[in-house]
DNA sequence: TCTGGGGTCCTAGGACCC
DNA sequence: TCTGGGGTCCTAGGACCC
């Protein structure tokens, strides 16, 4: 379907937390402020997100952190690991603030939402509250686009923050210009247009944003699906998404992590994917979920030294589950079939699919009996909520809790997880 | 025995997003 | 030496059925 949720004279504010995950290192850290800040992704690998000042250096998103550390050094950067506990804790006061706004709301991503905003009379007025409130609520800075569709709105949001005198706010329906705004976006940076197509439209001549608004219609259907086609009638001011305000059921889980080093030992590829699957299970759990298809893989990825082996396997379980120690137990036979002596692995994990909502789901015939069944759902729920009370991993499964492990991913640069937990409450004073 | 057309379901792969 | 992790959607093609 073409349109999900077209709407009459629609209009969409995104807000965007600048540089999301720098902002949250700097409101418990003020010294952080107008120095050179960069995060790294898990295992310390690439640069996920930057300072002001760390952009200015020319360092780029997506760097591996090898490539960029002398830089670093150089210019006394400050280096963090990726904190997701803290990132998501302050994600959701952002978007507590901001659900006061606006009844209609879809929470995007970790750093950004929609908000519905037809029937404001002065939108940039009430999208210059907004800013304001968040920034006393949570002391995260926002940038905030205000257009008739959502893919404009996100071109507006980036002209907020590119353009100093817009105050953080810019409604693309009240500027003058708005073509030339559009012909300020390269056409990689239009939502919806990837590496892959902007190279294939730079090749038929459509550089900008406002080149690809007005290109050819079956064209695009042609050579960029309806999705792309999608982002044309946006870009035309014909609203194609809508605010999707009640999220949408998970479609599959996924757990995996490169290892800090890489990985031989059999014992130790088991270890691991235990542990993605303690976590996607325990994940499953809190939606209330079952999944009756589950993907293990192993890679040693495409790079680095000796041989080099992907290989997955699908396995459709007997029965619906979320039980860990089930899960844990298919999973680990199917490692069993992919594994070859003498590679080293570079990472493994584990996708859930075909996952469904538990009450829903109807016991097959020669599954097991209600009882054993009942009995595995209150364990679970016990091994969660001692869990829930004493911090993740105080009873796992298969794997010895907190020992040192060589795969343990690197995260050398970690701040504290100030407001999610009692012992790394941000100190006034040393 | 050979053959056509059309429908559904599933999977793999490719594209995108943050 | 060293390049993240977790998602979604769309399409093409094969298997199978009538």
């Amino acid at each position: 379907m073409l349109f999900t949720g077209s709407e009459q004279s629609a209009r969409f504010a995104l807000v965007d937390c600048n540089n999301f995950y720098v902002s949250c290192e700097r409101v418990f850290d003020p010294s952080l402020a107008a120095r050179p800040v960069v995060v790294l992704s898990n295992n310390d690998g690439c640069v996920i997100a930057r300072s002001d000042e760390a952009k200015q250096l020319g360092i780029s998103m997506g760097t591996p952190f090898f490539k960029c550390r002398e830089l670093i050094s150089h210019h006394g950067v400050r280096v963090f690991s990726s904190n997701y506990a803290l990132y998501g804790d302050m994600s959701a006061r952002v978007m507590e603030t901001l659900r006061r706004f606006s009844p209609r709301m879809e929470e995007y991503s970790i750093d950004e939402a929609f908000l519905a905003c037809a029937q404001r009379e002065n939108p940039a007025d009430w999208a210059r509250r907004v800013r304001s409130q968040v920034a006393r609520c949570t002391g995260i800075p926002v940038s905030i686009g205000i257009a008739s569709t959502k893919t404009l709105a996100k071109i507006a949001a980036r002209a907020a923050k590119k353009q100093p005198d817009a105050g953080g706010v810019f409604d693309l329906d009240g500027c003058a210009d708005s073509e030339r705004v559009l012909e300020s976006v390269a056409v990689a940076d239009v939502w919806g247009v990837g590496r892959r197509y902007a190279e294939l439209l730079r090749r038929s001549g459509i550089i900008t944003a406002r080149d690809l608004k007005g290109a050819d219609e079956g064209w695009v259907r042609r050579h960029m699906t309806v999705q792309g086609l999608r982002t044309v009638l946006e870009l035309r001011g014909v609203s194609c998404l809508g605010v999707e305000d009640v999220a949408p059921a998970l479609r599959s889980i996924l757990s995996s992590r490169s290892f800090g080093s890489p990985v031989d030992d059999p014992a130790r590829l088991r270890e691991a994917l235990a542990e993605y699957i303690s976590t996607a299970a325990a994940k499953l759990r809190s939606r209330s979920l079952l999944t009756a298809v589950m993907q293990v893989f192993i890679t040693t990825g495409a790079h680095g030294p000796g041989p080099h082996h992907s290989a997955a396997l699908t396995l459709s379980l007997p029965q619906p589950l979320s039980s860990t120690p089930e899960l844990i137990r298919h999973g680990l036979a199917g490692l069993e079939r992919l594994y070859r002596r003498g590679v080293r692995y570079r990472k493994t994990g584990v996708m859930l699919t075909a996952l469904q909502k538990e009450r829903a789901h109807q016991p097959v015939l020669f599954g097991c009996a209600p009882a054993a069944d009942e009995r595995s759902r209150r364990f679970m729920e016990a091994v969660d909520a001692i869990n829930a009370r004493w911090g993740r991993g105080a009873v796992s499964f298969a794997v010895p809790s907190r020992a040192a492990r060589a795969w343990r991913m690197q995260r050398r640069f970690m701040s504290g997880r100030y407001t999610t937990c009692w012992s790394e409450l941000p100190k006034a004073r040393a």
